[in-house]
DNA sequence: ACAGCCATGTAACTTGTTACATGATTTT
DNA sequence: AAAATCATGTAACAAGTTACATGGCTGT
């Protein structure tokens, strides 16, 4: 997913791997923070593929930068993934599910514990974003992001409840 | 996360390949299809790490079946997984997340053509979910997961009409 | 002096994805 | 005769994760 990230900042304006990194997690509101190392691993294999291009810009004072641009090819890549549905197997294909799920069949005594620690967790993640997103120096689209962040704790948070009611029967 | 899915599986009972690959489509009512080969591969990189056990059950009128069971290795990697919160960057590593953030930046003009096959798409999942929820042959957990998947679905299209919203000021 | 910022990358390892390959039995 | 079910796997490639490695400049 990462490489349409960097395609999407791409199209936006040119820049370079570190540039790249701290924009990425500016936008995301540093909920995904990335190594280094995946940055520019992911741009050479979009160089690779010609969706993108370089070119050194020396400086002075600093080390020099390689700078990418997004060709054609690239935005051709970015607006069919971007147009494209997701895969019908998206939807729960999901850590969280998952781990409810196996926690019901395999390992029941388990469930109570589980039940607990991801209602903990997921609590004082909404409280954490929601603190986030009273920030002043957010752009208008990381608010929109934290907004959906909001809105989908409190729908699992309601199914942890769900999940509760029904293991107790 | 195929391998932990192996693993609770394994949990409930043994299995074979094969079998594993049922029961796990049937537990994620369908929803989550896999290729036989990922659930091959992921057995036996179990085994490598003793996390799973197998003996061959010779069979007369089928092929013969390499059944597997889960080790107390194995059970103990599964109890820490399931119990562990999970990572703070889980919540926003999501690609329909993604889609709308870069397109915002990236592709303005393409919003709005996003916004709507995404809505069109979630209405259709939520219909095709609800109807399959209604079914009688699911066992409670998968009826769960569905419930979970629903809450979902709806905190996302709530979503999208604020993002239309924003996006039209 | 030390921490933090700027800037680059490589290497090893684990997962996930997709395609290919084989072959018997049962149902339509 | 064809399609579905049962049953096994390999190989190639793409992506994600983590650790390692280097080095100058700036502010405290």
């Amino acid at each position: 997913m990462l490489k349409y990230a960097m395609l999407g900042l791409l199209a936006e304006r040119d820049g370079h791997g570190w540039d790249l990194q701290a924009r990425f997690e500016a936008l995301l509101a540093g909920t995904w923070p990335l190594n280094n190392g995946q940055v520019y691993a992911t741009l050479k294999r979009l160089e690779n593929n010609d969706l993108v291009t370089s070119h050194v810009v020396e400086q002075d004072d600093r080390p020099d930068r390689n700078v990418f641009s997004i060709t054609a090819a690239g935005r051709e890549e970015l607006e069919n993934w971007l147009t494209a549905p997701p895969p019908p197997s998206a939807i729960l294909k999901d850590e969280f599910f998952l781990k409810v799920l196996l926690s019901s069949i395999a390992s029941e005594a388990e469930l109570p514990d589980l039940l607990r620690t991801h209602r903990q967790h997921y609590y004082d993640t909404l409280a954490t974003i929601t603190r986030r997103r009273l920030a002043d120096d957010l752009n208008s689209t990381t608010k929109l992001l934290l907004d959906g962040a909001i809105r989908r704790l409190e729908a699992d948070l309601q199914w942890l409840d769900d999940v509760e009611l029904s293991s107790r029967l």
